[in-house]
RNA sequence: GUUCCCAUCGUCUAGGGGCCUAGGACACCUCCCUUUCACGGAGGAUACAGGGGUUCAAAUCCCCUUGGGAACGCCA
């Protein structure tokens, strides 16, 4: 496992644009990034779109957003507004590369390293299951791996269908070995996998060809990716021996699981990094987060910033298990980091989900602390917001089913009533602690009603519930024209 | 099916031969704080998958078994 760093770090993260940056991809663009900031080496964004089929402008841009959104922000690829090239190495999205690409097959080709092959989809798939049927690993026997480019050609010539272009695997050597960052010395028979393609029947070449390509004009020198690719990691030592190119060191990090121990899938769709910021998950909550599956600070740091991961960053930290992402805790790291947020910037940050629900807070930047202050402990996610200024909301009072028990008691009428007339006979719009306390006081006296059964029913008046944050608190965060309504309401309930 | 990868509390993990009667975090339970609920604080319960080696000594190294995962594409 060695650990040799060479003295220009380079390293990408190379989402393809056919859906939406999910928390493993996210994970993946975060030890690269943290692996280059640690190391003062650079990261990049590239592209690969060379499914035509499936890449989308669109999600190019959500993808695009989602990174901005983290913040985990590169030094060469697309420009983050305008989705245009910037950069020295490139262009960035594959899809922009054909000339490059068809270059190197034609000379893969010219070498007899590579074959046109002509099997058809039928056949593959007849290959396929024979092969599975006598127990061996499917893979494509192409009649035509040792046809001569002319033979080749003259079939062409004949039109038919467009060949696909395949890597011959026949004559190399037996066995590959990877020194993965992450898993140590990895064996790879040769034969565990079979003639693969480079370039599609439509001359589009195919991930793990324009994979090595780039990877190596990019001059990229670790390449950090998920487990699922260590297959593809034998198909592209080929490459890059039969290119006599040397390889980036690899580290396959471990995948993501679901709950039920599946591989976390995009198509599942539950992961979205998106999802996520509409649920109202913070990004540093998010990255802190995914960081810990599958890597630890040294000192056992659990709650900590981007700067604090880059500091302590080492791959020889990187464990090679599969991590479930637990959204419990997940969501008990977002509310440590709302918490250490400033107010002013939480109150920012709640505004878009406040908005969703039309409410309109007063825009005093006293009150709107002073609510913070109070919410606080009870926030998780932004989103928890809505449910918490609810109540301060006017127009949005409702008695739940819980106040039921707190409304039949036999004290309550009094209570409510001696409330509401203390609180319309108070002479200002709003009161003070020591004024809400004075009134609660008074009600205490005029009724004889005490503990629960003063301080229930008054929460009901003020809230509609029986439990929620301190009324002392709460209570001067509202209007009085408000609370009378409130207890004139709640008392209509068991009038 | 074949190949590859992985294996410590329910979950994320620390540990890498003696410091381990295995540490931390989430969740759970109890208590404290609190005229509610949260927050916060103090405790508690819970794990080295199994079997063989190697060694004076194994959670740690090796092998096997078992379990889980991934890959086997003209997806990336």
């Amino acid at each position: 496992m060695s650990s040799q760093i060479s003295p220009h770090v380079r390293v990408r993260f190379a989402p393809s644009p056919t859906g939406y940056l999910h928390v493993g991809g996210a994970r993946t663009a975060l030890y690269n990034y943290l692996f280059a900031k640690k190391n003062g080496g650079e990261f990049i964004l590239r592209i690969e779109d060379t499914d035509e089929a499936r890449s989308t402008e669109e999600s190019l841009r959500g993808v695009v957003d989602d990174l901005v959104w983290l913040n985990l922000l590169w030094a060469e690829g697309v420009d983050p507004v305008t989705l245009k090239d910037q950069g020295p190495n490139g262009p960035y999205k594959q899809s922009e590369r054909m000339h490059i690409y068809k270059k190197i097959a034609e000379q893969l080709l010219n070498e007899g390293k590579a074959y046109y092959c002509f099997l058809t989809d039928a056949e593959i798939e007849q290959q396929r299951e024979a092969q599975m049927k006598a127990g061996q690993q499917p893979h494509v026997q192409s009649p035509y791996a040792d046809w001569t480019l002319d033979q080749a050609k003259a079939k062409m010539a004949e039109g038919g269908t467009a060949p696909v272009i395949r890597f011959k695997t026949k004559h190399l050597k037996k066995d590959y070995v990877l020194n993965d960052l992450v898993r140590g010395e990895v064996k790879f028979p040769s034969d565990m996998v079979g003639d693969f393609v480079l370039l599609r029947g439509g001359g589009m070449p195919v991930y793990n060809f324009c994979c090595v390509i780039d990877d190596h004009l990019m001059k990229m020198t670790h390449v950090f990716r998920a487990e699922e690719h260590l297959p593809n990691t034998l198909r592209q030592m080929m490459i890059y021996e039969a290119m006599g190119w040397q390889t980036p060191q690899f580290g396959h990090m471990a995948l993501i699981l679901d709950e039920d121990r599946q591989k976390l899938s995009k198509r599942k769709g539950a992961v979205a990094c998106g999802q996520l910021k509409d649920e109202g998950y913070l990004p540093s909550a998010v990255l802190n987060f995914i960081a810990l599956l599958g890597w630890s600070h040294p000192d056992g740091k659990e709650i900590m910033s981007v700067d604090d991961m880059i500091k302590a960053f080492d791959i020889s930290r990187l464990n090679p298990s599969g991590a479930i992402f637990d959204r419990v805790k997940f969501k008990w790291m977002n509310s440590q980091h709302l918490r250490a947020l400033p107010n002013t910037e939480l109150w920012k940050a709640i505004q878009p989900f406040l908005a969703r629900e039309k409410m309109e807070l007063p825009s005093d930047p006293v009150w709107q602390d002073k609510s913070l202050n109070l919410f606080k402990p009870y926030m998780e996610i932004l989103s928890d917001a809505i449910e918490l200024y609810r109540p301060l909301n006017d127009n949005s009072y409702v008695i739940l089913p819980e106040a039921d028990e707190a409304m039949k008691w036999e004290a309550t009428k009094a209570v409510l009533t001696a409330w509401k007339e203390l609180v319309a006979a108070h002479p200002s719009d709003y009161m003070t602690e020591e004024e809400f306390l004075k009134i609660q006081d008074e009600v205490k006296n005029k009724t004889g009603a005490k503990g629960k059964n003063l301080f229930m029913p008054i929460r009901v008046a003020v809230i509609g519930k029986p439990h929620g944050a301190e009324l002392k608190i709460l209570v001067p965060l509202m209007k009085k024209s408000s609370l009378v309504a409130r207890a004139e309401k709640a008392l209509a309930t068991i009038a």
